[in-house]
DNA sequence: GATGTGCCATCGAAAAAACCGATTGTCAAA
DNA sequence: TTTGACAATCGGTTTTTTCGATGGCACATC
């Protein structure tokens, strides 16, 4: 009696939790329903509380079970991390780690980075998650994801970041003889102006309008666009111009278009990029070390 | 090959890590010197990472043993909580609990709470450990302790609190006319006035003083000690006055003397006490059913 | 340089456990 | 009442764990 919980005990519960149903949980843990309802009985009886409802039509969680659940998934991923640290110690770049990338990024450095982490480091498995910073946030405190890229600042409570590259806002735009005449674009230019935007969540846009010094009263936002592409589409047919962060130029985001763009005379019209992860995860390492290898390729 | 690690093989790495000798680690865990040998190897292996280096002269970790030990000892605190709540949830106050306290609440609360406790929860084992607030707080980081009790606000990184009751501070003097005068005391009255306190380190020092709204510079403190009960003796041997929590008086700390006290016109001169513990434990009803269970008798 | 000592690794056997397939028991739907 | 779906239980087999004994190594002692 009194026994502590094998690891095995806890993935098994896991399961039953997951599946509501033995014969399925049995199955995704390869072994029989016999011994899974065995393990689990077990398990009941060596922590003395009753932890599922069984009847014959439904599997549920007492309350104290869903609270065990819940301790059990935080247990195993640190043994999860625990095994890939080990994994990353023997030799870098060669376990899994999975990613979330804002919708601002993703398509214009993971083409590159997927390929050169292709052929440089063969054995590592990059998962990726493409999302807005809020969703990608929520995932990161879940624990299904291990680590994102975001454009910094952004608030994440009991993370760690370190900072990867600034990345330009450019103006773009196709016919504009106002835009076409000035010698130099100014952030003061774009006041009273209409810019076509991304749609709210999307932290782009408020780190554009920041970088610009600019409050949405400054400006008069005609559209809401829900990606780059289409924000380029409408630039491309007139509609509008825009600020393009110059990642996604360089990722030939303009090409086929007579878009212009122009520079900033100013400094710093930009918006940091950076990986964050839990100050918890014993990972930093490894991060540190993706971190370096997108600078090493992007700088 | 890439097994998970069990946890008892978690356990073994951290007795081997904390004796640095098989042999002892091995009566520490109830096992054969042979088994717990077979056990790291194995662990070892699963890992695929050396973390013990072996001479006959001496056991040391290498650094990605002291990491992984390091990441042990969370998990198995993490499974001890686990525990810790199946058994409260079985029967509240069945379990056993580590209680940090502060010099200045300890000598007060302690007698009546330890007994009570006896009386009315004989199952539950509540370990005590005395220190000052810094020190307690280092101890609850490290998993060394479960909840503290302490003298709010006190900040503790990635904690969360609730309130007990609050403790009035009196002045406490034995001869003095100026004193004796007034009517009734303010914590004006206070200034450039002697004062004897507890030495740095006793948050009560720095609570007083606030509640006061004394800054240092304020009074003189003519000396420091080491405990309230060392104060009480100066004060009874008329070396100076002092300001007293109220929970020290009810506790007779100054029966046996001459001392007087006052009460101070203005409201709010006092400490908040509450339990502290850390955010992420999963223990926080238990915590909550002690901070009711010390009300109850308290207020 | 022989001997002894302390220490961890290894070996083989015995004990314990984990696991499976088959079966049973239970409940609800048909 | 029968059937079907599901979890619990049973008996036997395989796997794992554990132990005591032994081996081998490095160092200290004489």
């Amino acid at each position: 009696m009194a026994h502590p919980p094998t690891l095995k005990q806890l993935r098994y519960l896991c399961a039953v939790a997951e599946q509501k149903h033995f014969g399925n949980a049995a199955k995704l843990c390869n072994i029989s329903q016999s011994t899974l309802s065995a393990a689990i009985t077990e398990l009941e009886e060596n922590l003395g509380v009753s932890l599922i409802e069984r009847s014959n039509k439904r599997v549920l969680l007492t309350p104290t079970g869903e609270q065990i659940t819940d301790l059990s998934h935080t247990i195993l991923s640190e043994v999860d991390d625990l095994m890939a640290v080990c994994k990353a110690s023997q030799e870098p770049f060669s376990g899994s780690m999975r990613l979330g990338v804002i919708p601002t990024i993703a398509p214009f450095l993971l083409p590159k980075l997927l390929n050169r982490l292709r052929k440089q480091h063969p054995k590592f498995r990059l998962f990726i998650k493409e999302d807005l910073s809020k969703n990608l946030v929520d995932s990161l405190h879940k624990g299904e994801l291990d680590v994102l890229c975001l454009a910094l600042p952004y608030p994440v409570e009991g993370a760690e970041s370190c900072h990867l590259f600034y990345d330009e806002f450019l103006l773009a735009y196709q016919n504009n003889k106002q835009m076409d005449a000035l010698e130099s674009v100014g952030t003061k230019d774009l006041r009273g102006q209409e810019l076509l935007l991304l749609e709210d969540g999307h932290c782009l846009r408020e780190h554009a309008l920041e970088a610009c010094k600019l409050r949405t009263s400054d400006i008069s936002i005609p559209y809401q666009a829900t990606s780059l592409n289409t924000i380029v589409q409408m630039v491309a047919n007139d509609i509008g111009m825009t600020l393009l962060p110059k990642m996604s130029i360089d990722a030939k985001i303009l090409s086929g278009t007579k878009i212009k763009t122009k520079p900033f005379i100013e400094k710093r019209v930009r918006r940091a990029i950076g990986l964050t992860w839990r100050k918890k995860n014993p990972r930093r390492e490894e991060f540190q070390q993706l971190a370096t290898f997108i600078q090493d390729f992007y700088l």
